[in-house]
DNA sequence: CAGAGAACGGAGGGACATCCTCCGTTCGGA
DNA sequence: TCCGAACGGAGGATGTCCCTCCGTTCTCTG
């Protein structure tokens, strides 16, 4: 047998590669429209692929979902990290800001993340968000030393807004339009601006 | 037997009445703690008594938790009307705000309701909706023509706003504070103040 | 090109969850 | 005391979801 001394991975055959690939996009795409809950059919229709396929390449949903996850999360913390480069802080935030929620509306799972909806979340995830949080943290610090942030906000304010305008598709029975989250946000960093309009009741 | 001329209501009796209030109740808290989705078993099991008598009186546990809706909508709607006759106008609008946020974050079904999470909502319960919005639009309004609001909002905008805490009990793996709502609705009130720091996108 | 065995597909087992009906039992009120 | 209204909750019907199993198909190698 290919039983060589290096102990190698024994190459991929091409046509398990293709659905492996075809898996992860599948998911991403159902973990997008329906959150963490995706099911095992809804992913593997989307890859037009056999359920025992997924389960022989990943052991579990969970184990599948969780890459995707990790991916969405990398994705967000080279965004917050671009806009700690940004020369102007205010700018930076306000950049990430609009990105983050347009990301957390295009993925519903997400923005379950982020919101905590998903009660047990597999530990790599939860220390990657972590990791994320404290980008924010930095995002928010080094506004407020510039004197363009108010200074009494914390990053879980910043998060807490960035998840104002996901869940429901509806105000009151009206359609909310396209834009209607692009005002919210824009709303509230109007209330970020220093120097601070009211004072923040404690957390 | 007491087929009187009048055809009055035959008497409720005394152990049926009580069970059926204990129902409302039962199910008003079972609805603000799983949103619509509550089941049978969580509002009998509130309410100590058999799915049996669940059926006997309300046909359906949809017509029962449409009443407990319209009951909280109603109560909200007096919060509105109450706000319009605050002579200070901005006073009423953001106390207003602060109340519909904390009745939907003390009643989940209301929130759900308010986003149109649930795609499918009794005819009568959407149209109380249509009203509420009306009184909002009214507050808005007013607010607007006394120049204490900036005037590129619209009722919806605060409506989205009123929702923006809901939902989720963390902010990336962080508890979120039991007064973190009050925070985020304080800093967009801030971003409604007139003058606007800022143009918003269209909706 | 043919054969070995890796990879595949999807029916179906097993484990819930949920709504509502049905009927033997209990209990209030005259 | 006794009748019928009201009760409780087992269970039928339906649906959902995860994952396993095994006969079938396809890739790569010699």
């Amino acid at each position: 047998m290919a039983e060589t001394v290096t102990g190698e991975a024994p190459k991929e055959r091409a046509d398990s590669r293709r659905k492996r690939l075809r898996l992860i996009e599948a998911a991403r795409s159902a973990v997008a429209e329906h959150g963490l809950k995706a099911s095992t059919a809804d992913i593997t229709e989307r890859a037009e692929v056999g359920v025992g396929t997924l389960y022989r390449r990943f052991g579990s949903k969970e184990a599948l979902v969780t890459d995707v996850l990790l991916d969405g999360l990398a994705e967000i913390q080279a965004w917050a990290e671009a806009a700690l480069e940004d020369p102007d802080p205010w700018a930076g935030l306000s950049s990430f800001l609009f990105a983050y929620t347009e990301a957390q509306l295009a993925n519903l799972g997400l923005a379950e993340l982020t919101s905590g909806d998903s009660h047990e979340l597999p530990p790599e995830v939860a220390e990657r968000s972590t990791v994320l949080a404290g980008a924010i943290d930095r995002l928010v610090r080094r506004a407020q030393e510039h004197g363009v942030l108010r200074a009494d906000v914390t990053w879980r304010d910043v998060v807490l807004i960035s998840i104002a305008p996901i869940g429901g598709v509806e105000c009151l029975g009206a359609t909310r339009g396209e834009g209607q989250w692009r005002r919210t946000i824009a709303i509230a960093l109007d209330g970020l601006r220093a120097p601070a309009a009211s004072t923040l009741p404690d957390e």
